[in-house]
DNA sequence: TCTGTGACCGCTG
DNA sequence: ACAGCGGCCACAG
């Protein structure tokens, strides 16, 4: 397996692990962050996310504050999964299973 | 080399 | 308020 990623790969990663504990971003502001007008390119560099725990993928949601995916898969399991990760990063959730905005990345 | 696809985003009806 | 459509960028076959 090909560890060697482009460049454009490692911004999203290196943007995605300077999300503080507690903290959440969209991938559009990721995207816009590292210089990208598209979301879709950070989310499929986070789908193949090489470092997985050193990329806290989770803490990635998308805009309309939705878990959004997990490890490529966006199914209800995986979601949980993922909320409940951020939950013990000490982010809230509202009734509708969506991130505080609060905790969104300003 | 070219086409299709994707953990998306924003606007318009 | 909800649903539908197009647009954007990068990667794999």
């Amino acid at each position: 397996m090909d560890r060697k990623i482009t460049d454009f790969q490692k911004r999203v990663y290196s943007a995605t692990t300077a999300i503080p504990a507690g903290r959440v971003a969209t991938y559009g502001m990721v995207a816009r962050m590292i210089g990208c007008g598209s979301a879709r390119a950070v989310g499929q560099a986070l789908k193949r996310n090489p470092f997985a725990p050193k990329v806290p993928c989770h803490r990635v949601i998308s805009s309309d504050r939705s878990p959004g995916g997990f490890f490529g898969e966006t199914g209800e399991p995986a979601i949980n999964k993922k909320s409940r990760l951020l939950k013990k990063e000490g982010v809230t959730f509202d009734s509708a299973g969506r991130v505080n905005s609060e905790h969104l990345m300003p």
